[in-house]
DNA sequence: AGACGTACCTGACCGC
DNA sequence: TGCGGTCAGGTACGTC
């Protein structure tokens, strides 16, 4: 699942191709998940000049000449590439959204689950509803731990939320919890300041380790690859390794579940070098 | 307002 | 081999 290593990645890689190209022409055809609407997106990128590529958690967005900004969340199972091509009509299944390029290039989203977005919004209002960027100057440690003691949810699903932390999905927050030595399922704000404060110190290392690793492809849903095709070489010690040997200590890495029924949401540690 | 449950979607996997 | 059922999971939204 693309978080946002992956998402950096990805951003990083396609920067050269998008950056000073106009678009030409583009398309979309699923309106679930394209907003305004897939003709405003269509006629909103049309013609426009790329400046930036940008992030912000797992949001990748792109500043427009014209004022505008283009906004590509990859959700689940979102993918982008870029190949030669000057036609908008891309026939392959699962491709949701096409830009054209100046260059001769083209952009293309694929997302076989569509539980990503495009979208061309008028401002960058929509960053309001993020937490804090992980690599901002004003990501404060302190200030995360005493917001994850006032939580009374799982340590897990605070570290999921968005709003407190931008950026962090399953992989990471399973990752994360493992090396701060907290079980993912405890209550947040039953764990004391202290290992909170261990689990918080862990966020950026992690974070950063994966970036360098461009990413994490292990994984049973929604395989994350870069731009050109490349699997995540990062390896996470317990997401996904049910059944295995923790390698720090060898006990069986359990799985366990938080919430119930179709809302459910998995969590893996290792019950020994997690308390 | 925070916590919680539901819905969206389909490839991959599982059991018979 | 084939097929129906189940699972996974980022995020918006409704409800209490």
């Amino acid at each position: 699942m693309p978080e946002l290593p992956e998402v950096e990645t990805i951003r990083r890689q396609i920067a050269p191709h998008l950056e000073g190209r106009r678009i030409v022409q583009s398309w979309a055809d699923v309106e679930r998940i394209t907003r305004p609407s897939v003709h405003e997106f269509m006629a909103r990128t049309r013609d426009q000049r790329v400046e930036r590529a940008l992030r912000r958690g797992k949001q990748m967005y792109f500043t427009l000449q014209g004022g505008d900004v283009l906004l590509i969340h990859l959700g689940m199972s979102g993918r982008l590439h870029v190949e030669p091509g000057t036609d908008v009509h891309v026939p392959l299944a699962h491709v949701h959204g096409v830009l054209v390029l100046d260059s001769g290039q083209r952009v293309v989203f694929s997302d076989p689950r569509t539980f990503g977005e495009l979208a061309v919004v008028s401002d960058l209002s929509f960053l309001d509803r993020l937490g804090r960027e992980p690599f901002d100057e004003d990501f404060d440690e302190e200030e995360i731990a005493q917001r994850l003691r006032a939580r009374r949810t799982p340590l897990k699903a605070a570290l999921l939320d968005q709003r407190l932390v931008a950026g962090i999905g399953n992989i990471y927050a399973d990752e994360i919890c493992f090396l701060g030595g907290v079980k993912p399922h405890l209550t947040a704000s039953s764990v004391s300041l202290q290992r909170l404060r261990r689990v918080v110190a862990h966020i950026l290392p992690v974070l950063q380790h994966a970036i360098d690793a461009q990413g994490a492809t292990t994984s049973p849903t929604g395989r994350y690859y870069d731009l050109f095709g490349q699997s995540g070489e990062f390896l996470p010690h317990v997401y996904g390794r049910t059944g295995e040997p923790c390698d720090r200590c060898g006990t069986t890495i359990r799985r366990g579940l938080l919430g119930r029924g179709k809302s459910a949401r998995s969590y893996h540690y290792c019950p020994r070098c997690q308390r």
